[in-house]
DNA sequence: CATATTAAGTTAACACTGTTAGCAAATGTA
DNA sequence: TACATTTGCTAACAGTGTTAACTTAATATG
């Protein structure tokens, strides 16, 4: 048995070291850039143990997703806690978010860029749902007496927001966000709250 | 001279005829199953034939992603004009932009695919420029004594939202989108408009 | 008209990619 | 020790974008 653990902990290890070596490449060059046999050279095994621990090239792609939904609502708890006020916890959790993407540019263009095949699988993965969850308590702290629905729904516009002026701006610079970028988000966040309530 | 016409009409014949087949794969089965090969075979060429057209594969999609914008652009415009109340063009213009990405998906994915190379080009390519000109429009019309920043200010956050509402819907469902789908649309659009001028 | 020049189109290759079949060696179990 | 299973290997298949070298056809020039 302890033997056997030796073996899982090693193919747990492999597996460990995958990941981190796609994570290397993803960080400096970008998704694309990823290869099977460069991350078979990198952990210094042949082509077709890298498919022994991912079926293939999509799996890894989703457990990148994974992460970077887990990193993101983790930041956003964080911002959560440390205020008290649910507007300045909104307006807070959606600079969180803008910064997330920026900082971490590499995962938030795997985790949403459209068109890839992990994409179609969005609503089944539980780590999109818990983020989700996490903005919707806010929400939910700003619209107490409506029904589930409209939480989602107002739930959906914000992300809506969100997302669309962080990819809006990578498209456009694939830079950090300046001082007016910050502007315009902070002025949709307020606009948004405005009109939260009818 | 006459038989040279002949021979750029017969260039240009070749190079209409690439990006059709290219736009059938496009349609049938998106951007990744598009390639240089089944291009040379589906126009009865050879491969490098298509390389004396463009330059590369990401040349290809460039020419997609400008007629894309201009598609958008007519579009929009289009409904412009059918409409003479401001809020009612804008909002009836949200919609349009809505229903262009979904009736071309295919389209709309190629414009704003995150990563994609011809993107790091994007604020030079002037089908852009020329569909925020249509946009910038409308919001004048609705804050006629701001200046230019914050209009562009405006704009940004507008189509940061028509965008976000897009990409987001297509993630997750990657179908048309229904009834509440469009009322978050509007809701949005409303809160836009409402917050407009301050 | 014959000839030199340019353009068009060909085949073949390079250097990659994801993925898998078939086989040898190491390991765990009886 | 003998059998079964896992682990890892090499080699190949079927693609991909891209380019060099060559042939053939069309044009322009003497």
């Amino acid at each position: 048995m302890l033997v056997k653990n030796n073996r899982q902990k090693h193919k747990e290890l492999t597996k460990k070291a995958i990941l981190e070596v796609a994570q290397e490449i993803v960080l400096l060059e970008g998704w694309q850039a990823v290869s099977m046999r460069k991350i078979a050279e990198a952990i210094g095994y042949s082509l077709p143990v890298v498919y022994n621990h991912f079926e293939n090239k999509d799996a890894i792609q989703e457990e990148f997703v994974k992460n970077g939904f887990n990193m993101l609502a983790m930041a956003m708890q964080t911002t959560l806690e440390q205020y008290t006020e649910p507007e300045q916890q909104l307006t807070q959790m959606a600079l969180t978010y803008y910064e997330f993407a920026f900082s971490n540019a590499a995962y938030y263009k795997m985790m949403f860029g459209l068109g890839i095949p992990s994409c179609q699988k969005a609503n089944e993965i539980a780590e999109i749902r818990n983020f989700g969850a996490i903005v919707i308590k806010v929400i939910t702290s700003l619209m107490a007496q409506s029904d589930e629905h409209r939480k989602f729904l107002k739930f959906h516009t914000l992300w809506s927001i969100l997302h669309g002026l962080t990819s809006i701006n990578m498209v456009n610079h694939t830079a950090a966000p300046d001082e007016m970028q910050q502007q315009i988000l902070l002025d949709a966040i307020q606009g948004f709250i405005k009109n939260i309530n009818r």
